[in-house]
DNA sequence: TCTATATAGTTTGCTTGCAAATAGTTCATG
DNA sequence: CATGAACTATTTGCAAGCAAACTATATAGA
């Protein structure tokens, strides 16, 4: 049997509720991604490269936050897959530019639209001014996580 | 160079929000965790386990939300670490059920405080009532990803 | 200039989590 | 009681994320 009435300490720090809650977050993102077979991870670096193209894999990582080796991996599969292109084009050649190509610059226009409306579907129940005040929220926390 | 102000649509969706804060959060408390060598992952193995000794991995599975893989990789780490032991006592011996060791149960009572105290020290710019609120659109959100 | 330090990216090795397939066990139904 | 459906746990194979160590390049300072 499991146990409806949690009582353990956990299950009580916003902690584990908010890690329990991205996780479901995600996986419903990634289904509904996978039939074009990208990933919500992979999502977020073709939303950043279609702001701002021909970011360095560093610039990357400080903008959606992951680590380099992070970037590395994401860069490495959707490059295999055709989504993105490396280029060497700066004139400090430790620097390696992240480029859309058309095939990911589509793919990003096509899962745009799903990406918002997931997140619609899976906030419905909160009112305008309830998820403008959890995003304050999230983004306080998130700000000491991340050492103010 | 980053981008102070992102202007892609990715960026304002709660889901990114929460799944960055819940990272952020996760990776604070690992690190804090990481002197006892037990992440935070083992420790919501731990908390189950401590609130109810001898769950199956399928009921410990349902009562932390993950997978029965996911499971039976972290029961594999942990036994191995001498926290926890599995055992075949239920008559139906398909069961296979998880008990803390004398090590696991110990090294809780010492973890637990430092949980909350993480916990704590994240949502500090927020009231009792706030977190009260946060809790609740957690809840509402994970219902929702979870099929109502 | 020469050296030390910092930065960009990769590699290696680990934990976590998922999906799909599998083996063994139980149970309900004909 | 026999067969098929359901359930428990594992295995395999993958993507994601982190830490630490590494290579190559750039830059500041003696």
């Amino acid at each position: 049997m499991s146990f409806e009435k949690p009582t353990g300490t956990m299950e009580k720090t916003t902690g584990f509720l908010m890690f329990r809650t991205a996780r479901g977050m995600k996986k419903m993102l990634d289904a509904k991604l996978s039939e074009f077979n990208v990933t919500s991870s992979q999502a977020t670096i073709l939303n950043t490269l279609n702001s701002n193209d021909g970011q360095s894999l560093s610039d990357i990582g400080k903008n959606i936050h992951l680590d380099k080796p992070a970037i590395t991996g994401l860069a490495d599969r959707m490059e295999h897959d055709g989504l993105v292109e490396r280029r060497r084009t700066s004139s400090d050649r430790r620097i390696i530019q992240l480029f859309l190509t058309e095939k990911g610059g589509k793919l990003f226009k096509k899962i745009e639209k799903i990406i918002v409306e997931v997140d619609q579907e899976l906030v419905k129940t909160l009112t305008d001014q309830e998820i403008k005040t959890l995003h304050k929220m999230l983004q306080s926390i998130w700000d000491i996580s991340n050492g103010q």
